[in-house]
DNA sequence: TTTCTGTATCGTAATATTACGATAAATATA
DNA sequence: TATATTTATCGTAATATTACGATACAGAAA
């Protein structure tokens, strides 16, 4: 137990928890929110922006890397990190399917 | 340690973060889904169509519950859910404002 | 009242997540 | 070459999540 049984749900299901997962916690929220106002990449800055320890940002930046939300490019020392436009479009694309299914009716109770 | 640190991110941030995590399980997303397709509500039949356990079932309501994206009432034995309009509202309105802040442009790495 | 039905809760095992210090690895600079 | 800078990774402690059997609880039906 204690493991989701990701095989008894569609691919879909999946696959939007699997993104979901990946921005719902609020220093990846920060991270992305950086990473996208500076539009220019960021690198370790964000160390410097939020309040956690070094290897708790790197950590952050895997997950966010393992599911395609953000790539980085090797600049020298440092990395540069941002947003990767096909899987954010994907995130979209998938949210606006499962939000957009709600039409707001007769709240029936 | 294991905590997050939600006293150093924005309350904005931490109450996305709270929606998505919510959300952000193929079982939910299924219960949501089975929610909203039988426009009127269900009740514990999503143990029949979905294949967990009845105690499984009831614990993933109970967190949809808590974050306040679906309300129940009780119905004689049964028990019937739904979307709470207001929550969804809220969500749409934080993701928009989240998702839409990228502006597909120059991937810069 | 007794019994059945539908749901919630408790307890628990397996696993995952969060955070961080320490350290390694890689590149730049002196 | 030696040293500093930047990032990744390892190890680990604290906590959270997922799933389920067992059981409790409440209302309906017999």
């Amino acid at each position: 137990m204690g493991l989701t049984k990701t095989e008894i749900f569609t691919s879909e299901q999946n696959q939007l928890a699997t993104l979901l997962k990946a921005i719902a916690h609020p220093a990846r929220i920060a991270i992305l929110q950086q990473i996208i106002s500076t539009n220019a990449c960021i690198c370790g800055d964000l160390v410097d922006e939020l309040g956690l320890a070094q290897a708790t940002i790197s950590q952050h930046l895997k997950e966010l890397k393992n599911v395609g939300i953000i790539q980085g490019t090797i600049e020298g020392v440092k990395v540069c990190y941002c947003i990767a436009p096909s899987t954010w479009a994907m995130l979209e694309l998938l949210l606006g399917n499962f939000l957009g299914s709600y039409k707001n009716p007769k709240s029936c109770c």
